[in-house]
DNA sequence: CCAAAAGTGTTTGAGCTACACCCATGG
DNA sequence: CCATGGGTGTAGCTCAAACACTTTTGG
């Protein structure tokens, strides 16, 4: 490691893939992406994953968390890096190097969302975006493919959900992520066989049919077994 | 994001963490890290990973590979970027961010290789470094959990060994990364269903005791299969 | 009473685990 | 012929996959 402060330096970014599950409608059953609609040069007027510089004295995390509290306005969300893009010619001005992170939101309680600051944010089909600008689409489907490595090893797919969900709803939350679809019976035996979820007692409400236990995540117990070399998987 | 060149940057660097299998002593089973000592402030005679900056115009990788290659001699090795270590405080100097990969070295064929202009580099068992630089403890143990499970979920581990490898190194190279024994039948019955592994037809030479047979890993079988949806597991 | 989703068990087969002895070779 | 590692099979068990009907509720 040489001392070459005399060298030019590449600049550094962060960006965030923000992914969210449809909340009301029941139909849209794909996951969803944030972007936002760029209003410089250059890819002006083109939609792009929101991120910007990071400062001095700001350690990554920080800087992905401002970055999209500023332009999304949402704060307090689940944010985790994935990889570092570096390539030169990414960026058509200079040689910028992204550190990317994806990012979970509940839009359950986040509601509409888009009704904060951000008049240019909007929420798109993840596989369906429109042309995005500098490398975003290969950042996207790196995200994705991380996501779902990642919501298999975890339990951060209930960063997706409220507090409170039913079991239908975090199958559904695994089939729109992975991407296929799963056997019910077969999905609630094991999920409820790790015994990390708690019966709050309390039911569903609101639907024309027979409404659904609640559960909660026993983020508690989760973090004791896993010092105990538990580990969860699927 | 913002146009905003003025802004102070904060430095970029690559940094490897390379690791080794112990070649010729069946003894040394214990997982190698290659350390250089630094000959310059801050942290001067301390040990440290080596590394540096990433230069205008050239990817991470590329920089990480140059930096492998100026400061320990080593070239045409495997190297995959696993984490960004961003704390403004890593470096006592100024704001560095580092973008960490690890590195595996096959030393059956690179045999001794401190010999080549890395006068201060050496080998270290991978669990008991001396202190190192920055925060490169954390680097190093971190590149050592992301090793476990790639190894697990990809075959990368034959790098570390000779093109043709006995069933047996395969194993303890396993054993190694891993820290915990294997059963023999077992790990050869998965390892031989797999299919990946070719029967060169030839064995083991200068050992005082029967001759293993030597295999070589299939890369464009493996390739073909992983295409059609198969995954590496263990 | 109808529509819609919730909830629930069993069977089958694949694959993991545990385990011990004979074989080939060089010295 | 001895020491050293090479090489092999099986039984039991666990767990994943496949699969269909009854229950509850609101409208």
């Amino acid at each position: 490691m040489n001392t070459s402060y005399q060298y030019p330096r590449p600049a550094l970014t962060v960006d965030c893939v923000v992914f969210g599950i449809g909340a009301s409608d029941a139909a849209t059953r794909k996951l969803q992406v944030l972007l936002i609609q760029r209003d410089l040069p250059p890819f002006k007027n083109a939609w792009a994953l929101p991120g910007g510089f990071v400062r001095i004295n700001e350690s990554l995390d920080q800087a992905a968390a401002r970055e999209l509290r500023e332009e999304t306005g949402l704060s307090k969300v689940y944010l985790e890096q994935f990889h570092t893009f570096g390539d030169p010619q990414r960026d058509p001005r200079e040689h910028v190097v992204s550190v990317a992170h994806f990012a979970l939101v509940n839009l359950f309680d986040h509601k509409v969302l888009a009704a904060t600051d951000a008049r240019d944010a909007d929420w798109f089909d993840a596989d369906q975006t429109p042309k995005l600008a500098f490398d975003h689409q290969l950042i996207l489907t790196s995200a994705w493919q991380r996501l779902q490595q990642a919501v298999r090893q975890r339990p951060i797919g209930f960063e997706l959900l409220p507090r409170e969900f039913t079991l239908t709803q975090l199958q559904q939350l695994y089939e729109v992520i992975l991407n296929q679809s799963l056997d019910k019976r077969n999905f609630r035996k094991k999920l409820l066989a790790m015994e990390l979820l708690i019966d709050t007692q309390r039911k569903q409400t609101g639907v024309a049919h027979r409404a659904a236990k609640l559960y909660r995540f026993d983020r508690t117990k989760y973090q004791r077994l896993q010092k105990a070399g538990f580990h969860f998987e699927l």
